[in-house]
DNA sequence: TAGGTTGAGTTCACGCATGAAGTCAACCAG
DNA sequence: CTGGTTGACTTCATGCGTGAACTCAACCTA
Protein backbone atom coordinates (compact mmCIF):
# COMPACT_ATOMS: atom_id res chain seq x y z
CA UNK A 1 0.00 0.00 0.00
CA UNK A 2 3.17 2.65 1.01
CA UNK A 3 4.33 4.12 -2.41
CA UNK A 4 8.20 3.94 -1.35
CA UNK A 5 8.55 6.73 0.65
CA UNK A 6 9.80 4.27 3.88
CA UNK A 7 8.25 1.60 5.81
CA UNK A 8 5.13 3.75 7.18
CA UNK A 9 4.28 5.92 4.03
CA UNK A 10 4.52 9.50 3.74
CA UNK A 11 2.60 11.82 6.66
CA UNK A 12 -0.41 11.74 4.16
CA UNK A 13 -3.16 10.33 2.58
CA UNK A 14 -2.89 9.33 -1.39
CA UNK A 15 -6.23 9.90 -2.94
CA UNK A 16 -6.97 6.29 -2.85
CA UNK A 17 -6.28 5.95 1.00
CA UNK A 18 -8.12 8.89 1.32
CA UNK A 19 -11.31 7.19 -0.12
CA UNK A 20 -11.49 4.34 1.72
CA UNK A 21 -10.41 6.35 5.26
CA UNK A 22 -13.47 8.76 4.45
CA UNK A 23 -15.46 5.70 3.80
CA UNK A 24 -14.65 3.84 7.00
CA UNK A 25 -15.26 7.24 9.52
CA UNK A 26 -18.19 7.72 8.17
CA UNK A 27 -19.38 4.34 8.50
CA UNK A 28 -18.36 4.25 12.38
CA UNK A 29 -19.31 7.60 12.75
CA UNK A 30 -22.30 7.35 11.54
CA UNK A 31 -23.75 3.84 11.97
CA UNK A 32 -23.92 3.50 15.76
CA UNK A 33 -26.62 6.20 16.21
CA UNK A 34 -28.60 4.45 12.98
CA UNK A 35 -28.20 1.12 14.54
CA UNK A 36 -28.85 1.83 18.12
CA UNK A 37 -31.72 4.25 17.49
CA UNK A 38 -34.18 1.46 16.88
CA UNK A 39 -32.85 -0.45 19.57
CA UNK A 40 -33.06 2.45 22.07
CA UNK A 41 -36.95 3.27 21.06
CA UNK A 42 -38.47 0.10 21.59
CA UNK A 43 -35.78 -2.15 24.38
CA UNK A 44 -34.45 0.84 25.78
CA UNK A 45 -31.25 -1.21 25.07
CA UNK A 46 -27.19 0.20 23.67
CA UNK A 47 -26.07 -1.68 21.03
CA UNK A 48 -23.01 -2.75 23.36
CA UNK A 49 -26.16 -3.82 25.37
CA UNK A 50 -28.02 -5.82 23.16
CA UNK A 51 -24.82 -7.86 22.29
CA UNK A 52 -24.00 -8.61 25.57
CA UNK A 53 -27.47 -9.84 26.24
CA UNK A 54 -27.75 -11.46 22.56
CA UNK A 55 -24.21 -13.34 23.32
CA UNK A 56 -25.16 -14.47 26.56
CA UNK A 57 -28.27 -16.14 25.17
CA UNK A 58 -26.56 -17.96 22.50
CA UNK A 59 -23.70 -19.53 25.27
CA UNK A 60 -24.51 -22.83 26.43
CA UNK A 61 -26.17 -22.52 30.07
CA UNK A 62 -26.35 -18.42 29.26
CA UNK A 63 -23.07 -18.33 31.20
CA UNK A 64 -20.38 -16.44 30.07
CA UNK A 65 -17.02 -15.15 32.04
CA UNK A 66 -16.55 -11.31 32.35
CA UNK A 67 -13.38 -11.17 30.44
CA UNK A 68 -14.77 -13.52 27.58
CA UNK A 69 -18.08 -11.67 27.34
CA UNK A 70 -16.28 -8.80 26.71
CA UNK A 71 -14.15 -9.84 24.07
CA UNK A 72 -17.35 -11.17 22.35
CA UNK A 73 -19.27 -8.11 22.65
CA UNK A 74 -16.48 -5.91 21.23
CA UNK A 75 -15.99 -4.05 24.51
CA UNK A 76 -13.92 -3.31 27.63
CA UNK A 77 -14.01 -5.06 30.68
CA UNK A 78 -14.66 -1.73 32.23
CA UNK A 79 -17.29 -1.12 29.98
CA UNK A 80 -19.18 -4.29 30.50
CA UNK A 81 -18.74 -3.91 34.09
CA UNK A 82 -20.31 -1.11 34.13
CA UNK A 83 -23.12 -2.66 31.76
CA UNK A 84 -23.63 -5.54 34.15
CA UNK A 85 -23.98 -3.18 37.00
CA UNK A 86 -26.91 -1.77 35.40
CA UNK A 87 -28.15 -5.12 34.09
CA UNK A 88 -27.84 -6.41 37.88
CA UNK A 89 -30.20 -3.52 38.91
CA UNK A 90 -32.83 -4.37 36.43
CA UNK A 91 -32.73 -8.04 37.43
CA UNK A 92 -31.78 -9.44 33.65
CA UNK A 93 -28.42 -10.97 35.15
CA UNK A 94 -26.36 -12.38 37.79
CA UNK A 95 -22.52 -12.69 38.60
CA UNK A 96 -20.84 -15.18 40.81
CA UNK A 97 -16.93 -15.90 40.99
CA UNK A 98 -16.26 -18.70 38.88
CA UNK A 99 -15.83 -22.19 40.76
CA UNK A 100 -13.10 -23.15 38.60
CA UNK A 101 -11.10 -20.47 39.35
CA UNK A 102 -12.35 -18.00 41.77
CA UNK A 103 -10.47 -14.98 39.65
CA UNK A 104 -13.00 -15.09 37.11
CA UNK A 105 -16.17 -13.53 37.53
CA UNK A 106 -19.42 -15.64 35.55
CA UNK A 107 -22.42 -13.57 34.33
CA UNK A 108 -25.41 -15.33 34.24
CA UNK A 109 -28.49 -13.99 31.83
CA UNK A 110 -31.89 -14.60 33.94
CA UNK A 111 -35.17 -15.49 32.51
CA UNK A 112 -36.54 -12.05 32.35
CA UNK A 113 -33.40 -10.83 30.68
CA UNK A 114 -33.56 -13.94 27.99
CA UNK A 115 -36.97 -12.77 27.71
CA UNK A 116 -35.52 -8.60 26.98
CA UNK A 117 -33.20 -9.93 24.38
CA UNK A 118 -35.62 -11.97 22.89
CA UNK A 119 -38.05 -8.95 22.32
CA UNK A 120 -35.38 -7.33 21.18
CA UNK A 121 -33.88 -9.52 18.79
CA UNK A 122 -36.39 -8.71 15.80
CA UNK A 123 -36.34 -4.64 16.49
CA UNK A 124 -32.31 -5.15 15.98
CA UNK A 125 -32.66 -7.83 13.21
CA UNK A 126 -34.78 -5.13 11.26
CA UNK A 127 -32.31 -2.02 12.05
CA UNK A 128 -29.42 -4.45 10.56
CA UNK A 129 -31.47 -5.07 7.27
CA UNK A 130 -32.91 -1.98 7.09
CA UNK A 131 -29.51 0.32 7.93
CA UNK A 132 -26.77 -2.04 6.24
CA UNK A 133 -27.82 -5.56 4.72
CA UNK A 134 -30.63 -4.62 2.71
CA UNK A 135 -27.95 -1.72 0.89
CA UNK A 136 -25.11 -3.88 0.12
CA UNK A 137 -24.29 -7.05 -2.30
CA UNK A 138 -23.16 -10.06 -0.96
CA UNK A 139 -19.97 -9.69 -1.81
CA UNK A 140 -19.76 -6.43 0.09
CA UNK A 141 -20.82 -8.31 3.32
CA UNK A 142 -18.01 -10.31 2.58
CA UNK A 143 -16.25 -7.82 1.64
CA UNK A 144 -16.62 -6.68 5.29
CA UNK A 145 -16.64 -9.67 7.26
CA UNK A 146 -12.64 -9.65 5.69
CA UNK A 147 -11.78 -6.27 6.34
CA UNK A 148 -12.94 -6.43 10.25
CA UNK A 149 -10.80 -9.93 10.43
CA UNK A 150 -8.04 -8.41 9.28
CA UNK A 151 -8.22 -5.60 11.70
CA UNK A 152 -9.60 -7.61 14.44
CA UNK A 153 -8.09 -5.18 17.04
CA UNK A 154 -8.98 -6.33 20.71
CA UNK A 155 -9.46 -3.98 23.47
CA UNK A 156 -5.58 -3.97 24.93
CA UNK A 157 -7.93 -4.64 28.37
CA UNK A 158 -7.97 -8.40 27.43
CA UNK A 159 -5.95 -9.20 24.42
CA UNK A 160 -4.15 -11.19 26.62
CA UNK A 161 -5.40 -15.14 27.77
CA UNK A 162 -6.72 -15.56 23.99
CA UNK A 163 -3.94 -16.60 21.88
CA UNK A 164 -5.91 -16.10 18.57
CA UNK A 165 -9.31 -15.48 17.18
CA UNK A 166 -8.84 -18.45 14.66
CA UNK A 167 -10.59 -16.65 12.61
CA UNK B 1 -29.39 -10.78 0.02
CA UNK B 2 -33.30 -12.45 1.24
CA UNK B 3 -33.85 -16.00 0.97
CA UNK B 4 -37.18 -15.11 -0.41
CA UNK B 5 -39.51 -14.83 2.56
CA UNK B 6 -40.98 -12.00 1.76
CA UNK B 7 -39.51 -8.29 1.23
CA UNK B 8 -38.08 -7.73 4.24
CA UNK B 9 -36.26 -11.17 5.34
CA UNK B 10 -36.93 -13.38 8.14
CA UNK B 11 -36.70 -12.07 11.44
CA UNK B 12 -33.46 -13.50 11.60
CA UNK B 13 -30.11 -13.76 9.73
CA UNK B 14 -28.21 -15.83 7.47
CA UNK B 15 -24.92 -17.00 8.51
CA UNK B 16 -23.50 -14.85 5.54
CA UNK B 17 -25.74 -11.87 6.63
CA UNK B 18 -24.41 -12.86 10.74
CA UNK B 19 -20.88 -12.95 9.42
CA UNK B 20 -21.00 -9.97 7.59
CA UNK B 21 -22.75 -7.84 10.51
CA UNK B 22 -20.25 -9.26 13.11
CA UNK B 23 -17.42 -8.07 11.17
CA UNK B 24 -19.34 -4.49 11.14
CA UNK B 25 -20.34 -4.37 14.35
CA UNK B 26 -16.56 -5.17 15.66
CA UNK B 27 -15.48 -2.19 13.07
CA UNK B 28 -17.75 0.14 14.78
CA UNK B 29 -17.37 -0.69 18.59
CA UNK B 30 -13.70 -0.79 18.53
CA UNK B 31 -12.32 1.52 15.87
CA UNK B 32 -13.02 4.47 16.90
CA UNK B 33 -11.39 4.10 20.63
CA UNK B 34 -8.54 3.03 18.56
CA UNK B 35 -8.32 5.59 16.06
CA UNK B 36 -8.50 8.54 18.48
CA UNK B 37 -6.54 7.10 21.40
CA UNK B 38 -3.89 8.84 19.24
CA UNK B 39 -5.33 11.83 18.96
CA UNK B 40 -6.06 11.65 22.39
CA UNK B 41 -2.75 11.50 23.57
CA UNK B 42 -0.84 13.83 20.94
CA UNK B 43 -3.43 16.89 20.65
CA UNK B 44 -6.41 16.02 23.27
CA UNK B 45 -8.53 15.98 20.29
CA UNK B 46 -11.40 13.23 20.04
CA UNK B 47 -11.76 11.98 16.28
CA UNK B 48 -15.05 13.90 15.33
CA UNK B 49 -13.05 17.13 16.39
CA UNK B 50 -9.97 16.56 14.24
CA UNK B 51 -12.71 16.00 11.45
CA UNK B 52 -13.97 19.49 11.98
CA UNK B 53 -10.96 21.06 11.96
CA UNK B 54 -9.54 18.83 8.97
CA UNK B 55 -12.72 19.78 7.18
CA UNK B 56 -12.05 23.69 8.18
CA UNK B 57 -8.52 23.59 7.01
CA UNK B 58 -9.32 22.37 3.54
CA UNK B 59 -11.72 24.79 2.97
CA UNK B 60 -11.65 28.29 0.76
CA UNK B 61 -10.89 30.47 3.42
CA UNK B 62 -11.18 27.66 6.14
CA UNK B 63 -14.87 28.81 6.47
CA UNK B 64 -17.74 26.79 6.23
CA UNK B 65 -21.42 27.11 7.44
CA UNK B 66 -21.87 25.36 10.38
CA UNK B 67 -24.82 22.84 8.48
CA UNK B 68 -22.58 21.65 5.67
CA UNK B 69 -19.59 21.16 8.54
CA UNK B 70 -21.25 19.31 10.37
CA UNK B 71 -22.21 16.97 7.27
CA UNK B 72 -18.73 16.93 5.69
CA UNK B 73 -17.78 15.83 9.58
CA UNK B 74 -19.98 13.17 9.84
CA UNK B 75 -21.59 14.68 13.19
CA UNK B 76 -25.12 16.37 13.68
CA UNK B 77 -25.87 20.14 13.80
CA UNK B 78 -25.82 19.77 17.99
CA UNK B 79 -22.80 17.44 18.31
CA UNK B 80 -20.89 20.52 15.94
CA UNK B 81 -22.57 23.11 18.09
CA UNK B 82 -21.04 22.05 21.30
CA UNK B 83 -17.83 21.29 19.66
CA UNK B 84 -17.80 24.50 18.49
CA UNK B 85 -18.79 26.38 21.82
CA UNK B 86 -15.46 24.34 23.04
CA UNK B 87 -13.21 25.59 20.38
CA UNK B 88 -13.93 29.10 20.60
CA UNK B 89 -12.84 29.02 23.79
CA UNK B 90 -9.86 27.39 23.06
CA UNK B 91 -9.34 30.19 20.30
CA UNK B 92 -9.12 27.71 17.52
CA UNK B 93 -12.11 28.97 15.66
CA UNK B 94 -14.63 31.83 15.79
CA UNK B 95 -18.62 31.84 14.54
CA UNK B 96 -20.95 34.67 12.79
CA UNK B 97 -23.99 35.10 10.78
CA UNK B 98 -23.70 33.94 6.61
CA UNK B 99 -23.74 38.14 5.82
CA UNK B 100 -25.31 36.77 2.85
CA UNK B 101 -28.05 35.09 4.83
CA UNK B 102 -28.21 35.93 8.46
CA UNK B 103 -30.11 31.98 9.22
CA UNK B 104 -26.33 30.23 8.74
CA UNK B 105 -23.70 30.46 10.79
CA UNK B 106 -20.08 30.25 9.59
CA UNK B 107 -17.73 28.77 11.78
CA UNK B 108 -13.78 30.25 10.26
CA UNK B 109 -10.81 28.69 11.41
CA UNK B 110 -8.56 31.19 13.33
CA UNK B 111 -4.59 30.80 13.20
CA UNK B 112 -4.24 29.08 16.01
CA UNK B 113 -6.73 26.29 15.14
CA UNK B 114 -5.03 26.06 12.12
CA UNK B 115 -1.93 25.49 13.71
CA UNK B 116 -3.74 23.01 16.01
CA UNK B 117 -4.84 20.32 12.74
CA UNK B 118 -1.18 20.78 10.99
CA UNK B 119 0.54 19.71 14.01
CA UNK B 120 -2.54 17.08 14.86
CA UNK B 121 -2.17 15.55 11.16
CA UNK B 122 0.58 13.24 11.16
CA UNK B 123 -0.43 11.69 14.43
CA UNK B 124 -3.52 10.98 12.85
CA UNK B 125 -2.41 9.68 9.66
CA UNK B 126 -0.09 7.49 11.30
CA UNK B 127 -3.15 5.83 13.47
CA UNK B 128 -5.02 5.51 10.19
CA UNK B 129 -1.82 3.74 8.94
CA UNK B 130 -1.27 1.64 12.05
CA UNK B 131 -4.77 0.60 12.41
CA UNK B 132 -6.34 0.53 8.72
CA UNK B 133 -4.38 1.31 5.73
CA UNK B 134 -1.16 -0.78 6.83
CA UNK B 135 -3.47 -4.14 6.91
CA UNK B 136 -5.86 -3.70 4.04
CA UNK B 137 -4.95 -4.05 0.52
CA UNK B 138 -6.16 -1.85 -2.14
CA UNK B 139 -9.53 -3.64 -3.24
CA UNK B 140 -10.42 -3.80 0.43
CA UNK B 141 -10.04 -0.05 0.86
CA UNK B 142 -12.51 0.12 -1.96
CA UNK B 143 -14.63 -1.95 -0.97
CA UNK B 144 -14.75 -0.06 2.22
CA UNK B 145 -15.62 3.02 -0.25
CA UNK B 146 -17.62 1.32 -1.87
CA UNK B 147 -19.98 0.16 0.80
CA UNK B 148 -19.88 3.29 2.85
CA UNK B 149 -21.02 5.39 -0.14
CA UNK B 150 -23.72 2.59 -0.35
CA UNK B 151 -24.82 2.99 3.07
CA UNK B 152 -24.25 6.76 3.41
CA UNK B 153 -26.62 7.68 5.88
CA UNK B 154 -26.51 11.31 7.30
CA UNK B 155 -28.07 12.42 10.38
CA UNK B 156 -31.73 13.27 10.04
CA UNK B 157 -30.67 17.06 11.57
CA UNK B 158 -29.39 17.95 8.16
CA UNK B 159 -30.69 15.60 5.38
CA UNK B 160 -32.51 18.14 4.03
CA UNK B 161 -30.92 21.34 2.38
CA UNK B 162 -28.78 18.89 0.42
CA UNK B 163 -30.55 17.35 -2.29
CA UNK B 164 -27.82 14.85 -2.71
CA UNK B 165 -23.83 13.73 -2.42
CA UNK B 166 -23.30 13.36 -5.74
CA UNK B 167 -21.09 10.22 -4.74
C1' DT C 1 3.78 -19.54 55.59
C1' DA C 2 5.20 -14.95 53.95
C1' DG C 3 6.09 -11.82 50.30
C1' DG C 4 5.70 -10.75 45.56
C1' DT C 5 3.55 -11.05 40.96
C1' DT C 6 -0.02 -11.52 37.65
C1' DG C 7 -4.26 -10.66 35.93
C1' DA C 8 -9.65 -10.37 36.46
C1' DG C 9 -12.97 -7.38 37.82
C1' DT C 10 -14.79 -2.99 39.98
C1' DT C 11 -15.23 1.79 40.94
C1' DC C 12 -15.45 6.68 40.16
C1' DA C 13 -14.42 11.34 38.47
C1' DC C 14 -14.53 13.42 34.29
C1' DG C 15 -15.93 14.49 29.62
C1' DC C 16 -18.56 13.86 25.64
C1' DA C 17 -23.01 12.72 22.89
C1' DT C 18 -27.86 12.92 22.68
C1' DG C 19 -32.16 14.95 21.70
C1' DA C 20 -35.91 17.76 23.07
C1' DA C 21 -37.01 22.43 23.74
C1' DG C 22 -35.91 26.95 22.81
C1' DT C 23 -34.19 31.18 19.93
C1' DC C 24 -33.83 33.65 15.91
C1' DA C 25 -33.66 35.02 10.84
C1' DA C 26 -35.88 34.76 6.54
C1' DC C 27 -39.70 33.97 3.96
C1' DC C 28 -44.74 33.66 2.81
C1' DA C 29 -49.76 34.64 2.75
C1' DG C 30 -53.08 37.91 3.28
C1' DC D 1 -46.56 44.89 7.93
C1' DT D 2 -48.75 41.18 10.61
C1' DG D 3 -48.97 36.59 11.85
C1' DG D 4 -47.42 32.13 10.77
C1' DT D 5 -44.07 28.82 9.05
C1' DT D 6 -39.68 26.91 7.99
C1' DG D 7 -35.29 25.73 9.12
C1' DA D 8 -30.53 26.80 11.19
C1' DC D 9 -28.49 26.88 15.35
C1' DT D 10 -28.00 26.67 20.53
C1' DT D 11 -28.76 25.07 25.10
C1' DC D 12 -29.01 21.83 28.79
C1' DA D 13 -30.34 17.73 31.56
C1' DT D 14 -29.43 13.07 31.30
C1' DG D 15 -26.80 9.04 30.56
C1' DC D 16 -23.04 6.50 28.85
C1' DG D 17 -17.82 5.54 28.04
C1' DT D 18 -13.08 6.06 29.52
C1' DG D 19 -9.16 5.04 32.03
C1' DA D 20 -6.61 5.21 36.20
C1' DA D 21 -6.61 3.48 40.73
C1' DC D 22 -8.16 -0.06 43.43
C1' DT D 23 -9.48 -4.89 45.35
C1' DC D 24 -8.94 -9.55 45.29
C1' DA D 25 -7.81 -14.50 43.95
C1' DA D 26 -4.43 -17.57 42.40
C1' DC D 27 0.07 -18.63 41.67
C1' DC D 28 5.20 -18.54 42.45
C1' DT D 29 9.36 -18.64 45.14
C1' DA D 30 11.97 -19.54 49.04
Amino acid sequence: MTSGAGADGPPWLTPEEKEAWTGLVSLILLLPGRLEAPLQADAGLTLFEYLVLSQLSEAPGHRIRMSELAYLANGSLSRLSNVAKRFEQRGWLTRAPDPEDGRFTVASLTEAGYATVVAAAPTHVRAVRDVVLDHVSAADGRALARVAAKLRVRPTDLARGRSDDGG
